[in-house]
RNA sequence: GGGCGUUUAGCUCAGUUGGCUAGAGCAUCUCGUUUACACCGAGAGGGUCGGGGGUUCGAGUCCCUCAACGCCCA
């Protein structure tokens, strides 16, 4: 076999074989996964937080799923049932907004091109970029089961999405509720809180005086925000103010409005103090404008006092009198139409002109911005649907459902039960439990309707009537509760399966909504007509004046369901490829083993998958651990994001240095708590130069690569950036194409992913394949350095099963940095050179060591292992007993070595280190007289020294470059240089003709002074006896070993000294 | 405002129940290319562990406090 192969080249070319390597795996199928329950082997596995369809992937994305990769590989060559599955998120508000801007600048409007032609438009993005996705994610080597792809909105999730919903809506969790929102007036959508984010903003504190209804004076209010006055319904005032009693019961004349509200009393007003370091209470006039339709707090105020909320604001934030504010006075009606910047301006002149304005005072603060669209929020009065959160079915279960060692209060009725799922919830670093646990403490219900077109429409059917037209019974239940409070029908479309609601909307009208699941769902409902199906009902209803609603769910409404929809749920039976010979997906790998995912995911989508995993599957959790993972910045410390634009394509680094490079790196670059800092740089496209770019700052303050780029060493030559593209500021041409990133920090990857393929290069040479050894090599009875290697290796493999086990991923890339290239090929490699041409067992032991080495390097490194996989296990002469490396035709599904404790040889590594030390003695002795590394030279020294040498069989002589070692005799050759090792003095002769005396002196001096050091130090432990009373018995005896040593090796060195004057 | 994290060699970072004589990679300096690798080998220099206080026989590690930077949630 081995003379088909090529020869490896002299340096690995990830470019040669990635690709070659990727459809080696795809033909094989060896990442196809089945679901089965035959009890052979326990199921790893993990679903891919599914990237959004807005873009490409960048480094923060490479890293997450490099992460999961390790995993996923590392629990396939465990022998697990493992199944990684795929997929990306249609993103309804990011992906319309992408979509938007682009037709916008072909001239397109998508309220102009309709809601059918926009989707279509829409699907065609996603299309396209989820190809693109997928293939980074096939170079960047994630072994994921491609076969099972999902997407947010196939017909698999969206039969999930859909009976989600009616289980939902028919357990009253879901309701309608009129409520303030976070409206984003430029996308003309409501966003969660999440979706909001706080920016500083200067602006200024307004003192208006509202002159009181009786003439008897003002009250000065104190605003950030003039332009909401018209739709203040109240002035409230701190009941402990001085001026609380006198103005009991009076009104405010609102000026502009003409409308008439009282003075309430309500302790959220801060009292006026200008001493406070509360800036709040500094600013405060003591009195506060109500504006219960415009402010989230004044909504608060407005519940407790029963106050009018009233909208004076149109979708787009003007102000307007068509969304609940009547009776314009004359006054009032010039401001309608305005733009709420314009009517805070003009708001502010009338003010001033009225002499109403009292002072003005700047002031900076915190203002919500839409995440999209970067403008400033609006709360705004509307009606949106309701997830109701809050409920104990639902954060209740997501609190139970934590581990009960990282659970911070002592509330017993969020204690784990023995419910299935209860306590089986794990964060990874643990201290991200306490955000898990503080978001649900402190959750608001859920708003889950997005005005957008791109998403799952809203299966609910609504029509308002007056009472007039609305069936008697309705009537007559809905008499029956308080006003607004929504109740239950009886009637033909919930006898066919629906669910059927009403409320009163006004004093005259009721308001119906009938929420219809999919056919799937409806043809399994025990209901008592079952004549119609899914179609006919939605037909049916619009006969009917129902209308469906226009609304589509927030996005995290189907990411929520990702572990149950991707696996079938909840009709497995209706998509085949979820159901296994004899069991489904999602009871072979539901709940799943892992999620890896970002910080801020914790409340976006952990949350909303515990919850309702646990509440439509019975408790049970979907994911048992949550691995939180580093960020990953750019060199000036700012969030790698798509938005932003300053994402580096994964596909740039491995062009640049390999995918397994990047792998490697990124693994090494994950610990606990450091986030990952990239400094960037950009490839020259016509000189291949790698230089750091010129960078701007973007008017949110961002620090980005300037669109245009000029070449380094010729001016006249031109580029784009990546983030000029990705802003779509910049114009991609022939003369000026855009440039590549890449980033020095992976060399370190690159250097050692060639450090193993040239390491195997010069090991496949030594070996040939052709004459096998029919029996195993016993270690205990090999070479020294070969048991050195086998222990060093059992030790490896032990502590990357640690690692791993605790998601200690830098631990596991250092500790394969260290074995293979220190171990491996800076000690073993070049100690068996003298011998491994002509010692058969030997070479037995060098092709276990690399295949071993391959197997526990894959889960990084998958792409060079598996290129130089074929080459060792062809060239392998044998076995090795107690080590298990059964054979397998591809690593990906190979076996993870099982080593026998046996071969973890303590002594053997204790005696290594000693005589290893003796080397870099030696060594750094000849590197000081610069002693070239083919001269020869002689150790003299006593019997005990020379007993560790012999021991190592010629590992020290090979090492150190000895010609020979000899007992230390009184006739020791006159130029010979002294050591101290291990307390003995011992020389080295044939290094120079004559020595340096200076040289030697000041080299032992400071030996000399080390050691005293040392010494003192050592002393002063232990003649400290709360040292010797208190410390570990066995320390104390080490501190004592160690100062002894360390006084032979002073006497050695002061002996040395005076020889050299004699 | 609340929570979390970071601050250790010129740079990027390790350092797991306190025992450290503080490590690695890169960079720097010296030496070295006839046979695995210059994306290399051998060696060296470089740190009062952010400041202050405390607990302890002993603190990079635990506690308090101050400072700077970052993230998440309000």
């Amino acid at each position: 076999m081995s003379d088909t192969l090529p020869e490896l080249a002299k340096v690995y070319v990830p470019a040669d074989n990635e690709h070659r390597i990727s459809e080696l795996w795809a033909d094989a199928g060896a990442f196809h996964a089945e679901p089965h329950s035959d009890g052979s082997a326990d199921a790893y596995s993990v679903v891919i937080p599914p990237p959004n369809v807005t873009a490409a992937l960048h480094l923060g994305h490479a890293l997450n799923n490099t992460l999961q990769d390790a995993l996923v590989r590392y629990h396939r060559m465990r022998g697990f049932n493992t199944m990684w599955m795929p997929g990306t998120d249609h993103a309804g508000i990011a992906t319309q907004t992408v979509v938007e801007k682009r037709l916008l600048q072909q001239g397109i409007k998508r309220l102009e091109m309709g809601r059918e032609a926009f989707i279509s438009k829409t699907q065609e993005w996603k299309d396209e970029y989820e190809a693109v996705i997928l293939g980074q994610l096939t170079e960047l080597g994630a072994s994921l089961d491609y076969d099972r792809t999902r997407f947010t909105m196939d017909d698999m999730c969206a039969t999930a999405v859909r009976h989600a919903f009616f289980v939902l809506f028919r357990d009253g969790l879901i309701y309608r509720g009129k409520r303030l929102v976070n409206w984003d007036p430029a996308t003309g959508t409501a966003l969660s809180d999440d979706e909001v984010e706080m920016e500083d903003v200067a602006g200024h504190m307004w003192y208006l005086r509202y002159p009181l209804e009786d003439g008897s004076g003002h009250v000065t209010v104190a605003t950030t925000r003039p332009e909401t006055m018209f739709g203040d319904t109240a002035v409230a005032v701190n009941p402990a103010h001085p001026r609380a009693e006198e103005l009991r019961g009076k009104n405010v004349l609102l000026p502009i409005v003409g409308r008439v509200i009282p003075i309430i009393e309500d302790d959220y007003v801060v009292i006026a103090d200008p001493d406070s370091s509360d800036p709040k209470a500094q600013l405060s006039s003591g009195f506060l404008k109500v504006t219960p339709a415009h402010d989230p707090n004044d909504w608060e105020i407005g519940l407790r006092h029963e106050l009018e909320a009233v909208n004076v604001m149109a979708p787009d934030a003007s102000i307007s009198d068509q969304y609940g504010w009547d009776e314009i006075s004359t006054e009032a009606a010039p401001f309608i139409g305005l733009s709420r910047e314009d009517a805070r301006d003009a708001v502010v002149e009338w003010f001033t002109s009225n002499d109403l304005l009292e002072r003005t005072v700047d002031y900076s603060h915190s203002v919500g911005h839409s995440y999209r669209s970067h403008v400033a929020i609006e709360p705004w009065l509307s009606d949106q649907w309701y997830v109701a959160s809050t409920d104990d079915r639902l954060r209740g279960a997501a609190l139970r459902a934590q581990q009960a060692e990282q659970i911070l209060h002592d509330d017993p009725q969020f204690r784990p039960g023995d419910h299935d799922g209860d306590g089986g919830l794990r964060f990874v670093p643990d201290r991200y439990a306490k955000t898990f646990q503080h978001w649900h403490e402190n959750i608001r219900d859920w708003c889950i309707s997005r005005q957008l077109w791109w998403g799952h429409q809203i299966p609910v059917w609504s029509r308002t009537l007056p009472h007039d037209r609305v069936d008697a019974a309705v009537i007559d239940m809905l008499a029956a509760v308080p006003d607004g409070e929504t109740v239950r029908v009886e009637s033909a479309w919930s006898r066919a399966g629906a669910v059927h609601t009403a409320r009163r909307v006004t004093e005259t009208e009721i308001l119906e909504s009938v929420c219809v699941p999919s056919d799937a769902t409806l043809q399994r409902l025990d209901r008592t007509d079952s004549s119609l199906d899914e179609p006919a009902l939605v037909e049916a209803l619009e006969a009917d004046e129902f209308v469906r609603d226009p609304d589509v769910l927030d996005t995290w409404f189907s990411s929520a369901l990702w572990p149950m929809s991707t696996m079938g749920w909840p009709y497995p039976e209706d998509f085949p490829e979820t159901v296994g010979s004899n069991s489904t997906l999602l009871d072979t790998f539901n709940p799943t083993s892992l999620l890896s995912t970002a910080r801020e995911i914790i409340t976006l989508w952990v949350s909303r998958m515990v919850m309702f995993n646990r509440y439509f599957m019975d408790g049970q959790l979907p994911f048992k651990d949550v691995f939180i993972h580093a960020m990953v910045q750019d060199g000036h410390g700012q969030k790698m994001s798509k938005s932003l634009g300053n994402g580096v394509d994964p596909r740039d680094i491995i062009y640049s240095h390999g995918a397994d490079a990047m792998r490697f790196t990124l693994v090494q670059m994950t610990t606990d708590t450091q986030d990952v800092r990239m400094p960037i740089d950009m490839v020259c496209p016509h000189t291949g130069e790698a230089f750091t770019p010129e960078f701007i700052t973007t008017k949110a303050g961002h620090v980005v690569a300037a669109p245009d780029q000029t070449s380094p060493s010729d001016p006249t030559k031109k580029m784009v950036s990546a983030y000029g593209v990705a802003a779509g500021v910049a114009v991609v041409t022939d003369d000026a194409p855009v440039a590549r990133n890449t980033s020095s920090k992976f060399d370190g990857g690159r250097n050692f992913s060639n450090k193993l393929w040239n390491a195997t290069r010069f090991a496949v040479a030594r070996l040939d394949g052709a004459t096998t050894r029919s029996e195993p090599v016993t270690i205990v009875d090999a070479n020294f350095v070969d048991r050195w290697i086998i222990a060093r290796l059992v030790e490896t493999i032990r502590r990357l099963e640690s690692a791993i086990d605790a998601y200690q991923f830098n631990v596991y890339a250092d500790t394969l940095y260290d074995f293979i290239w220190h171990d491996l090929c800076d000690r073993y490699l070049e100690a068996i050179k003298p011998t491994i041409d002509d010692d058969g067992k030997q070479q037995v032991v060098l092709g276990a060591v690399l295949d071993a080495s391959l197997r526990l390097l894959h889960p990084v490194c998958p792409f060079i292992t598996e290129a130089l996989w074929p080459h060792v296990t062809s060239a392998q002469v044998g076995t090795i007993s107690g080590l298990d490396l059964p054979p397998s035709d591809l690593l990906a599904v190979a076996a993870w070595p099982v080593a026998e404790q046996e071969a973890a040889d303590k002594n053997v590594v204790m005696d290594f280190n000693r005589a290893y030390s003796l080397v870099t003695q030696i060594r750094t002795l000849r590197a000081s007289q610069n002693v070239v590394p083919k001269k020869r030279i002689t150790l003299h020294a006593p019997a005990t020294v020379l007993e560790l040498v012999a021991s190592t069989g010629g590992m020290v002589e090979t090492l150190a470059g000895l010609e020979a070692a000899v007992e230390l005799t009184a006739d020791r050759p006159a130029v010979a240089s002294p050591l101290a090792f291990e307390g003995s003095q011992v020389f080295l002769s044939g290094l120079v003709d004559v020595v340096d005396l200076d040289a030697e002196r000041s080299r032992l001096t400071a030996l000399i002074e080390q050691k005293s050091k040392q010494i003192a130090g050592f002393e002063g432990k232990l003649g400290n006896p709360g040292y010797v009373n208190n410390a570990r018995p066995e320390l104390v005896s080490e501190t004592r070993d160690m100062l002894d040593v360390a006084t032979a090796d002073l006497a050695a060195a002061r002996a040395s000294l005076e020889g050299l004057d004699r």
